[in-house]
DNA sequence: GAGTTTGAAACT
DNA sequence: CAGTTTCAAACTC
């Protein structure tokens, strides 16, 4: 047998049988080439919408302050266009919303990677995004159309114009040899994005050339499955700790709402979707011996409670808290305020103090930071989006994108399909289930580092943070190279989902807000240095990031423990 | 770079 | 919904 041959000759068919039901309307015909965003074809919604303004992130980023949607400037709609980074995105935007920012970040430096990211998208009806670039490089990319990201869950990675040395642009890479490109195990695939130049795939059609066909597996995908393509993370923001905490939201962490099913890494690696997105475990995974140096599963909860993790750190008796704790916010704000100072250090990025690991409260508290609080202007948009909510065909969804602060930046970090979205949104959605995904690149290189200093992730909100919203509708695609980014479009699905299953029982914490996609890794391993100077980006990918100096082995947790 | 390990995606 | 297979990445050497 060989896989190969089949693959490559193989049509798309194959892997998805209907394509050509819908798409080929008219999807075929747009190209991303000049339009990104496409996709049309069923919609087309997705990007396009309506109202407002679809903007994408780049143009965003782009413009940024200002932005946030608001204005968006001209070219809204067009554009999608890349976007890239800047600096002063993050400072000008705030966010939106609310919500969330980022967190993650990471004390160490990737040195080449890096690149951040950050792009945010929107879709549905606006949408904005924003940017926050790394920090040296920050650059901004420009927009040109080649690429964007559209896409919900799109993360964004970051680059870095011009870097003499490595860099990288995007890392987004996949070495699929036998789905095409057309199943979630592509990272490309699953993060929204056409495979590029990077890549290394075989047999790809997940290029803009047969956009129908990748929009139409999505859907597939979808319809299986709506969370598929949602994503996966969540960021708790409470509104109230938030406020004790003083600022807005801590961002640092999301949580799955999956949860991971490790039995063997403890969560140590990047093997774990938990570790890798730079977030701790919760009650929802279902790890076993978990270690996540950016809070345990166990900790998680206690942490909730009021506890400290030091309380809890034993493995035992925690899980109890599981089940209780569920809302107590209060506990977190506590720590919160621990955090809090931390956290409000500037620049801090190093992170240094081991106290808590990632104390959710932190994050909470975060989020709602300042820095973030982003005019009103993103009130609006978002209301529409909400009512609007629109979407096309399928769905719509929206995420906040935020990438990681500078600081993330330069490691290189990202998360891996992060969508943020506020809580804001949410409540006009639904008030308990929460709908916003936010995204947020992190950095990952050490972990570790984040954890011991909880505060790290915390303090990403410098300046950075950028966030943006996404909603997407219909479905919205990228191309890494060019970068074309479909948008998924979950949208409602997700909030009655969510909402419905959160509820139930994995997600405990009915505040956080959703956050995004899957997380993110910052780096691929390898960086292909690809041509892609001019501007791309990419966004997420599964796994890939510098492994931390120390943690090579699954085992040492030492410094947490 | 090849080979092993890992956990999610996909399939049954 | 659980069990098994498939898959590509993370990791190891
Ligand atoms: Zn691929
Ligand atoms: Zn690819
Ligand atoms: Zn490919
Ligand atoms: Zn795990
Ligand atoms: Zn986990
Ligand atoms: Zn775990």
């Amino acid at each position: 047998m060989n896989a190969e041959s089949e693959s490559l000759e193989s049509s798309p068919a194959d892997l998805n049988a209907t394509s050509s039901n819908r798409k080929m309307d008219q999807l075929s015909q747009f190209r991303p080439n000049s339009f990104p965003l496409q996709y049309s074809g069923t919609s087309s919604l997705s990007v396009s919408r309506p109202s407002a303004i679809g903007f994408h992130l780049n143009s965003i980023f782009n413009t940024v302050p200002i932005t946030c949607g608001a204005t968006a400037n001209t070219k809204l709609e067009e554009d999608y266009m890349s976007v890239q980074g800047m600096e002063s995105a993050s400072a000008c935007c705030p966010i939106s919303s609310n919500a969330v920012d980022k967190f993650s970040f990471i004390p160490k430096n990737v040195g080449d990677k890096s690149k951040a990211l950050i792009a945010a998208n929107f879709a549905s009806s606006e949408s904005l995004h924003i940017t926050a670039p790394p920090n040296d490089k920050s650059k901004i990319i420009s927009e040109q159309t080649d690429n964007f990201e559209y896409s919900r869950r799109t993360s964004p990675k970051t680059k870095r114009t011009k870097t003499p040395s490595t860099n990288d642009g995007d890392d987004r890479r996949c070495n699929c040899k036998k789905t095409k490109c057309l199943k979630l195990y592509c990272d490309c695939f699953a993060a929204g994005f056409y495979c590029a130049e990077p890549c290394a795939c075989q047999g790809c059609f997940n290029r803009p050339d047969y956009e129908d066909t990748v929009l139409d597996t999505r859907e597939q995908i979808e319809s299986r499955n709506p969370l598929a393509f949602a994503p996966r993370i969540v960021q708790r923001v409470n509104e109230f700790n938030s406020m004790e905490n003083g600022n807005r939201a801590t961002p640092s962490s999301g949580r799955h709402k999956r949860g991971c099913n490790c039995k063997k890494s403890m969560c140590l690696k990047k093997y774990c979707e938990c570790y890798q997105a730079n977030i701790g475990c919760s009650s929802g995974c279902r790890c076993d011996g978990c270690k996540n140096v950016y809070g345990r599963k166990e900790e998680c909860a206690a942490t909730v409670l009021g506890m400290n993790k030091e309380m809890v750190s034993d493995e035992i008796g925690k899980e109890r808290f599981d089940g209780i704790f569920g809302k107590n916010l209060e506990g977190m704000a506590n720590k919160a305020d621990l955090l809090h100072a931390e956290l409000y250090d500037p620049h801090n990025i190093t992170p240094l103090t081991p106290a808590f690991q990632y104390p959710e409260s932190e994050s909470k508290s975060q989020i709602v930071s300042r820095s973030y609080l982003p005019s009103p202007e993103f009130d609006s948009p978002l209301s529409s989006y909400v009512d609007s909510s629109k979407t096309s065909r399928t769905s719509n969804s929206i995420d906040l994108l935020l990438p990681a602060n500078k600081e993330s930046l330069s490691l290189g970090s990202y998360d891996w399909r992060l969508d943020y979205t506020n809580m804001e949104m949410m409540d006009q959605f639904s008030p308990e289930s929460d709908t916003i995904a936010l995204s947020h690149l992190t950095s990952l290189s050490d972990p570790p580092f984040m954890a011991m200093a909880s505060s790290t992730s915390s303090k990403t909100r410098d300046s950075a943070n950028s966030s943006h919203f996404q909603l997407s509708p219909g479905t919205g695609y990228v191309s890494s190279a060019g970068f074309h980014h479909w948008c998924s479009s979950p949208i409602t699905p997700m909030t009655s989902l969510e909402g419905t299953k959160s509820h139930q029982g994995l997600d405990p914490d009915s505040e956080f807000c959703d956050i995004l996609d899957y997380g993110a890794p910052d780096i691929p391993r390898d960086r292909a240095t690809p041509s892609i100077n001019q501007l791309k980006f990419v966004p997420q990918i599964r796994r890939g990031s510098p492994p931390p100096s120390h943690l090579n082995k699954l085992g040492s947790s030492s410094s947490g423990a």
